[in-house]
DNA sequence: AGTAGAAATATGAATATTCATAGATTATTG
DNA sequence: CAATAATCTATGAATATTCATATTTCTACT
């Protein structure tokens, strides 16, 4: 049987996917949460805002999007409801869930915030062109349903 | 101007790499790193020893490799060399530095999680050809490198 | 050589995350 | 319909991470 790369000394984080893509987003990540660090917003903290900028979610909803434990997320809630981001109701049919909302001053963080990550996105992928840009979102589509469908029948 | 993607409410997200990027990571990393868990090895552990398989290291750059801050590396090199899995040397030219090295038993684990890395990562892109797969591999690396470009001449 | 500054690692104190579980509500089942 | 199981969020205690900085060694300059 041939030898691939995977065999030789130090071949095998070459070629593994999930290491190379944890690089690739904690590097292509880096600039613009040294950029958030500046401002003194960590790094759940903008996702929440980024996600709640779009529509209000319940915390189990906020949990999944912003990839982070669910007792991490209400503890982070508790200090952006302190900072005046965010707000809690329990507005749902369903009266164990908590809805979360931005308030006004999360608003306008949140978009403050976002054309500061669109413009790092626009100056990362200068080099590429439309296309290469969507062949790579379309690639990681693919990877993230893939992977989102093979934990599914886990 | 015509409005694209990233005008619509929610747009924003479906559009932007870094969200897509770091999504994709964690899904496709979340069911190893539910088996880790299973064994108790924490994702730390387990990347420490994946880059200390290949070969000895500098604190440094087994911090950049784990993609954690050097902080949280010393003291996570301290739990590790409690536990029998590594060793610190003072053995560099340089005797700033620091070089950690697997032990027996920590070869043993980095084996033994290797193997089952490998077989998560047959099973999760057992639906791509080997086309597709390079392709990925490669369009993410080539992204790798252009981040990694854009972070260097900042 | 001697000194100022840079670089590598470790560490204490402050924060944040995680695990386990409680409390409250909803869904299911016999 | 009562009882039981499942789901959602919050919370206390245990751990881990982070920030700032001290210590040691190296580098560059005069």
């Amino acid at each position: 049987m041939a030898k691939d790369a995977t065999d030789r000394p130090g071949g095998f984080l070459d070629t593994y996917l999930l290491f190379l893509l944890a690089r690739a987003s904690a590097v292509a990540s880096g600039q613009f949460h040294a950029e958030l660090a500046e401002r003194g917003v960590p790094v759940l903290t903008w996702r929440i805002l980024a996600v709640l900028n779009d529509k209000p979610a319940t915390v189990g909803r906020l949990a999944a999007a912003t990839m982070t434990k669910q007792a991490t997320l209400s503890k982070a809630l508790d200090r952006l409801e302190r900072d005046g981001l965010i707000r809690r109701n329990r507005t749902s049919n369903d009266r164990r869930q908590v809805v979360v909302e931005k308030t006004g001053k999360g608003a306008v963080w949140a978009i403050d915030l976002i054309e500061r990550a669109k413009r790092h996105q626009d100056k990362l992928l200068s080099p590429y062109s439309p296309e290469e840009r969507d062949l790579l979102i379309s690639a990681l589509n693919d990877l993230l349903d893939l992977a989102e469908k093979s934990a599914a029948d886990t």
